[in-house]
DNA sequence: GTCTATAGGGAGATAGAC
DNA sequence: GTCTATCTCCCTATAGAC
């Protein structure tokens, strides 16, 4: 871990990141070979290789870097307060821009999610990895307990509602030419972006939101 | 093609369909190799090129024969007839215990979508593949259209609800580990099945059946 | 930090005997 | 239909010069 400098320049690590980022959402782990990252950053193999000890390591980082970047925006997201109506709305609303501003997020991370051997290594990003996705869990699970036990939200199986529903959220993102092909135009597309945050928050609110019965 | 045998052994081809078929949801198109499909079924890696020309064909036929066999079920769901409301309901209710009877089928066809070289091939396991897809999203918008334009249905986007709705509905059964976390138990175990078709139902009903909001 | 060269293994696919 | 043997290529990873 080098030190950040103050040049804008980014560095070959965070040039490597960002390759193999969009490689592994769009083939998987498997489907990637470091050569075609290290074309894509315009380095040889071998520099990839002295940043990152193994394709594994590379992967891991990939998936640590972004499962941060997600959690730190629910915890701000979530620490701006209100009632747990507000709270969610704004959840799931960030959630979605957040995903729809990096078209790799949703596929990388769901894909991540699919493979049997699990990235639960001991290596200090898998650590930081397995603990953001924790975190990102919990604040949801909380969010939900909150809110039903206050009676805003129907009551219901907070961990089976929120498996439903990260699926929801996640899946438009990551289903690539499907999605377009559904909708008729991009996902990412700022219009379509907007319309799905629009059709989610209704689903998900006149779903879990009571309202008179009883 | 070879004719079905009175029989009841499976023939090669087909055993070879079912080990692919789990090798491929757990590990992807790219992480799995021709010799472990081989060893699973038993057999010699020719053998398998023998029935299989290559490997995307051997891809192309598993996805293409679970495709097929989700499009029946839905089909015949939907010819049963009733309200918008109850063909919904029987239809999501169909589609998870499917899913949940075959847990390599959500996983594989949510793989399947994230691969940037679609299946878009000219061979005839592909095309077939397709158009089940074609027939299983076409059923789907028509019964939402139907029940919004008699009013039974809340007013919205068609193709934006559907595609939350897919990844709502399929990705429990694909989270593999991840779901196992969540809930504490397997997701696919009767009692956690019948919970999340519960849950999933009260969502896409209470989100999309109109109930006094004008 | 970046490079060339290479080791060592495994991949998909083919040839041809039985 | 199944096998053994083999071809060719590409993979992760390392060695060591600059």
């Amino acid at each position: 871990m080098t030190v950040a400098t103050l040049a804008s320049e980014p560095s070959s690590r965070d040039r490597i990141l960002d390759v193999a980022e969009g490689l592994f959402a769009r083939r998987g782990y498997a489907g990637v070979g470091m050569k075609e990252v290290a074309d894509g950053v315009g380095l040889g193999k071998s520099s990839v290789f002295h940043h990152f000890a193994s394709k594994a390591e590379l992967y891991s980082a990939v998936c640590a870097r972004i499962l941060s970047t997600i959690e730190d925006r629910l915890v701000r997201s979530l620490a701006e307060g209100g009632a747990p109506q507000v709270r969610l709305e704004r959840l799931v609303g960030e959630l979605m821009e957040l995903l729809a501003a990096h078209p790799s997020y949703a596929r990388l991370l769901l894909r991540s999610l699919f493979e049997d051997d699990d990235l639960a290594g001991d290596g200090p990003e898998e650590q930081a990895a397995q603990r953001a996705i924790g975190g990102i869990m919990e604040s949801m699970a909380t969010l939900l307990k909150e809110g039903m036990a206050s009676g805003v939200f129907r009551a219901s199986s907070v961990p089976h509602v929120l498996l439903l529903t990260v699926g929801q959220i996640a899946f438009p993102f990551a289903s690539g030419e499907f999605g377009q092909e559904v909708l008729g135009k991009d996902v990412f597309d700022p219009a379509q972006v907007k319309r799905l945050k629009k059709e989610a928050l209704e689903l998900v609110q006149f779903g879990l939101v009571e309202q008179g019965r009883a």
